[in-house]
Formats: structure tokens, sequence, C-alpha cells
DNA sequence: GATGAATGAGGTTTCATTCAT
DNA sequence: TATGAATGAAACCTCATTCAT
């Protein structure tokens, strides 16, 4: 309103980030092969050519869409937060707020997919994502050693192999929604059997840490 | 006559299997999308158009590699063996097994990859493959229900769950071995690393279900 | 029509040549960036695609375009026929038919206004080309020795530069004649005046090579 | 006001010269076709409109490029100058200004180029250029009576192709220097190989003027 | 059954140019 | 005068697919 007769058409910021957006849809649902460029600006209900001045060209504009993706990410896990909590209730948080991430950003799913199947390429290049998750990682790390020291998870558990666990288990009812729920017969989309799924989840990470098999 | 005739129903046969073999890979490292009938072929050093001539076209090439890999699925879950079996030996066994799945036909996950991009609209189409995993679910219902019995498991795990939480310990790992090799700066396509999984795997599932929570 | 019902639109050898041919013209006429391939597929007849698939894009059609031009120069040359031939006799030989051929294959002088445009980029890479003018150079200097000897040129001649300039008269007249037809207001295409041109080149250069110049 | 009015046309005089100095070499190094307004603009390292507002277009920059180009070509020859002259010195002078043109304004042979591929289209509109020559061709004429009737030089000697002759010797020299180079093994584009180009020229324009033919 | 020739649709990209400020 | 935003046309090229032998 203030900023004079500055229309919606005609601003650059704007235009950028709906066409990041879209493609960010658009790469995600169909991966990088099967997104179409094209798709994207008419998601976006800009010119195609734009794509290609702002990002240049699908690949630019790829990377774009995982280098925003990643700040998502970034930006979701509050490590610092955890750091001060009972290690079981913080390990609950921590499991949570994961399956909660896939949740919100749904899209990540599609994007890591597609990502993968090009042998992670484009990420590669980035140095930021690459020390992305060193501060969660050593979150666990510590979560993992209070825990023990105060008796309540097991010792000798490899926090690598758990941050894998924390993922997996979310990440795959989520990206193989559509085949498991055919062959399990189950609509697993549904919003309670989504909830079902969390508190399952907690269950296996905090059984798994807390059990001390026989010896 | 006769056995000129023969020779070409082999030859057939055997073109046959090495364009579904080699679409196999092709969908598998590329995706629905990505792939490339005439990749395809060239793979398998034959004329692109027998890949016309016996599957109609990338469709349905698509669709007879999916029916396979659901049969080699099928094939490799055994599931009568551990009917018998003690619960927790039982458990292990197919924890392993499902991980050694993944292992010895890599290309499963990128096909189930791809087919989750697109709905799972094509085995939808097959009744083969719905009713698949029943016998392995039953299966699994009289494990857990033995192991509650015997006192060794807790009672009232969900088996539906317990199945994704089977399979997705594994699949992520290797389907997202890239982007988590990179973030988790490990290399976990090492034969020693994916040793070391499975054993973390057998023990989520097994201290899940063992683990008696207080109360 | 024994070869039996073979098409016309199914011979592939006669489609890849009318496709060079035409590819000839328009590179000859418009240039490198300025050719389409569109405008060569639409002057042969033939479907856009059987360009990308028989020469595998612009690039490639071009460097068989050049190939077959320096193929044609190859093939004008008579080399061994002026070897024998009185020195002023061989001479005159020569510089005709250097102009013949540019009158004959007009294409060349397009050809090779586009290849030094890009450097020579494209024929660099061939051997055959690289020592296409050896003969030739070796006839001219086995020429001027005798000439010389016989008392009937001057010696100390260069025969990289004479080689030069015979081409050079006839070339620029013809690679010109737009421009230098308009600023000397003459029509240089017409066929006399082009004769005319043919007999002052072979004055210009025999009457170089006879002169002894005074001292 | 005024300071401030004439500064902007200071600039904007500037400006249009640095886009043309730098269309000047784009279009003779890339052609017509290969030439792009933005790489022209982006040499001159302003924004891509001026072009438009100053020339009107790629057309209106190539027609300006060209004028320009004649304009150097004019005050390049001192057609006063020679004729005064001895015969032969002015003939000499005149072959070797015209090499040096070449050299000094090495762009004017891509300009050329482009505009004979086109047919000479844009110069034809051009009044100043068609009588560009004249003065060059009437002094011409001059040096060829005076060294006829003072037995200097032979009689019957057409002045427009002499004309042509002591620009082709060196034009296709310069502008073939990359082919010829590589079919010769030579680097043409050497300091001593240009300078020995010059004085081999001198000699075929003034030994096939000097020349008597026996009768 | 098998193959080379040919095609059509559509995707990515480039580029000259105009619009709006 | 100068600039960034936006557009339309068309170029190159890919690829699934069909045709004809």
């Amino acid at each position: 309103m203030q900023r004079s007769g500055q229309k919606q058409t005609r601003n650059a910021e704007l235009t950028k980030a709906k066409i990041l957006e879209c493609a960010t849809r658009e790469f995600s649902q169909k991966g990088f092969a099967g997104a179409r460029v094209s798709g994207i600006t008419k998601r976006a209900g800009v010119n195609i050519n734009l794509a290609y001045h702002y990002f240049s060209g699908k690949e630019g504009l790829f990377i774009a869409v995982m280098e925003r993706a990643y700040k998502i990410i970034r930006s979701h896990h509050n490590d610092t937060e955890i750091r001060g909590l009972d290690p079981i209730e913080a390990m609950e948080k921590l499991v949570r707020s994961t399956f909660q991430l896939f949740l919100k950003h749904p899209e990540i799913i599609g994007l890591l997919n597609a990502e993968n199947l090009h042998g992670a390429s484009h990420i590669k290049k980035s140095k930021e994502i690459e020390t992305l998750y060193h501060p969660l990682l050593e979150a666990i790390e510590g979560i993992l050693e209070r825990g023990a020291k105060e008796g309540k998870f097991r010792s000798n558990v490899n926090p690598v192999d758990l941050f894998i666990s924390i993922n997996a288990e979310g990440y795959m009812f989520l990206s193989n929604c559509h085949t498991l729920g055919f062959v399990l017969n189950e609509n697993l989309l549904d919003p309670d059997r989504i909830r079902q799924r969390e508190e399952h989840i907690v269950k296996v990470i905090l059984y798994f840490l807390q059990f001390h098999p026989p010896r």
C-alpha cells in the first residue's frame, strides 16, 4: 500500500519466492526427472522464463529448493532446548519433533528421495548442509551419556544408528504410505493413524534405550 | 520345425528376461520418469522395438518389473519356517531376513520409491500383490501372541506398526544412504557398517518388544 | 525399381545424403549460428529428428559438412597431372582450377568463413584435413623449382605465400562479391565478369612469377 | 542546469560510444546471428536496454557498426597524398596502407564477412558508403595511367580488378588465417610472418604491373 | 520374431524485445 | 537517462512410439 504503486506482478522477491515454493512441490511430488519447469511456473502463475532468469535452469532450481529445504530442517530442530531436559523427556521430545517435521513439511521426504536418486550430488556441494546435523548429533550423544550415567538408558548405544532409527521410523511410514497402505490394507494417512504411529515410534525408541538385556 | 520353434521360444524368453532385468535396474536407479526405454534396451543389448513388442511400452515394462519385484519379495520370506520357532528367535530371523532382502535385491528400494511417487497406482491393479503380505502379517501376529503368552514380549504391540518398523529401519538406511552418509560423515555402504546396522536393528526391534514399562 | 519395394522415404543413405547436402547449403549461406536445423530438414523434406538421429545435433551436422567439403576440395585438385607440365602451363592450370573450384562449389567459401569464425576448431580435429594440401604444396614447390631452373620464373618465391595468393584472388572476389559489387558499382556475379576475373588472376600470378626485378 | 545537462549528454555520448565499440567486436567475432545483444552490453558494462534506447535493436546496432567501420576505412586511405607520388611509390604505398588497415582494424574483416552473408543488405541503404571508394578508384586509375605513360607499368590493367587484388591478398590471409594456418602448418598470425606477407603482397602487385609480356 | 527408418509431442533453453518505474 | 522485471517466439534436443520391411 504505502510502497507506492508497486504491483505484485513486478515484485522480484515475491516472484522468486513463488517460483521456489512451487518448485519445491513439483520436485517433491514428481522427482527431478519427472518435474517440469513449465509445470513449476504454471503453478506459480509466472512466465516460464523467469525460472531461467532467476535460477538459471532446472538444476539451479533444484539446488535452490534443496538449500531451502535444509534451512527448514535446521530451523525446526531446537537442539539447545533438549540439552537441559531429563534424558527420557529429551529423547521423547526429539522423536516427536522429528516426526512432526515430516508432517509439517511433507515435501522434504520427496526432495530427499529425489536427491538420493542422484547420489546426493547436489547437496554434496554445500558446506552448510555438511555440518547441518552436527549440533543435533552432539545433543543426542549428550542425552545418551546422561541417560546411561543416570541409569535410565543402556550404555553403548551408537548415536548415529539411533539418529537414523529416529528418522527412519517416521520417514518410511510417510514416504512409502501408498505401497504400505495397499499391502497392509490401511489408510496410513488418516490423522488418527498418524497419531498412532507417533506413539508407536516413541515407544520403539524409548523402550529400545531403556531395556537392559540379561547377561 | 519343432526344434527351431522351441529354440525361438527359448530365445524369446531369454530376451524377455534380459529386458526385464535391465528394466529393473534402470527404473530402480532413475525412477520412472528418469528411466529411458532406449537405456533399458541398450543395457540389454537388444533392439528397442522388442521392448514394445513384449511389454507394449514403458508403462507395461514398469508393471512387469514391479510384479517380478513382488514375486522376489514373496519368495524371500519363509513365513512357515518362523512359525514354529521360539518367539525371540523367530523375530530375530524375520528382522534379519528383511534386512537381507534389501541387501540382496537393492533394486527393490528404488522400485518402491518410484511406485510411491505415483501413488502406488500400478500395483493397486494387482490382486496378487494386495494379499502378498497377509501370510507374513499373520505370522507376525502369531509370534507376538506366543511371545506375550510366554512372557517374553510385551503385549499390546500393533503388528502392522511393528512390521513397518522392521522394514523402515533397514529401508531408510539404504535408500537414503547418500544424503545420510554425507550429513553423518560416514560411508554407510561399507560392508562392516552394514553389518553393524543389522545388529542395531535386531536390538531395536527385540528390546522394544522385550521391555516392560513400569506401572 | 529392381531393388524391390524400397521406398525413397525409407532409404537411410539417401536421407542422410539429402540432409548433408541441404546442411551444406544452409551453413554456407547463413553461417553456423544463423543456420537452423529445422531449416536444413525442411529443405531436405525430412523429419527434423532424423538430423539428430543421423548426425547427433547441429555441431555433428556441421562437422560432417566440413569433412565432405574438404573431400570435394581434395578430389578437385589433380596434383599429379600438373607435375609433368611446362612450369608456366602448370601454374596456369593450377590457378584456373583453383578458381573453378570456388565456382563449381560456391558453398565452400561460406563454409570456410564459418569455420574461421570459430577458429577452425572443427577441422583441427581431423588428421586427414591437416595433410590435405601437402601434395599440392609439393607440386607447387616442384613447379617453382623447375620454372626457376628453366629461367622462366624468378627464384626465391615462397610457395606458401604463392598458394595463399592463388586462392585469395578468387576467394575474396566471390566471398565479398556483395559488398565489393556495391562499392565498385559492378555486378561481379555476371558470368562475363567472372571470366574476366579469371583472366586477371592468371595474369597476376604468372606475371608476378615471370618478372625479374632490375639489379 | 546547463552543466548537468552537458554532463548527461557527455555521458550519453560516452555510453553510446562504448556500446558501439563493443558491438563492433561482438559482431566481428561472432557474425550477426552469433552476436548477442546481451553480450554486447555486458562487454560494455551497461544495461541492455540502453542498446535498444540508443540503437533500437540488434539490426540498428549492426547498421551503426557498419557505418562506423566504413568511416574508419574512409579516413584511413589518404587518396590525395598518393596522387602526386611516383607511380611505383604510390602503388607500393597504397598496397601497404591497405594491408595496414586490416591489421590496425582487424574487426573490419569480420564485419565485412558478416555483411556479405546477408547480401550486403545493410550497407546498400547507405548513399555514403556507395561512393566511398570512388576517390580511391580514381586515384588508382590516375596512377595506372601515369605509370603506363612513363613506361613503368603495363597498360590495359583494369583498376577494379587491381583494387580487388590489392585487398584480397591481405584480406584472405587474415580472414582465413585459422584454416590456412592449419592446413599449411604455419602460424600466420606471428608478427614476423605478417611482415613477410606484406612484402609478398607488394611484390605480387608491383611485379604484376611492371611485367611486360612478350608478344 | 526382429530390425532400421521415421515421426510427433513436448521439454529445456536462449534471446530479442517490451513494460513499468 | 537508466534499470530491473517480464514476456513471446523460436531454437535445440529428447524420447516414446509407430511404420515398414
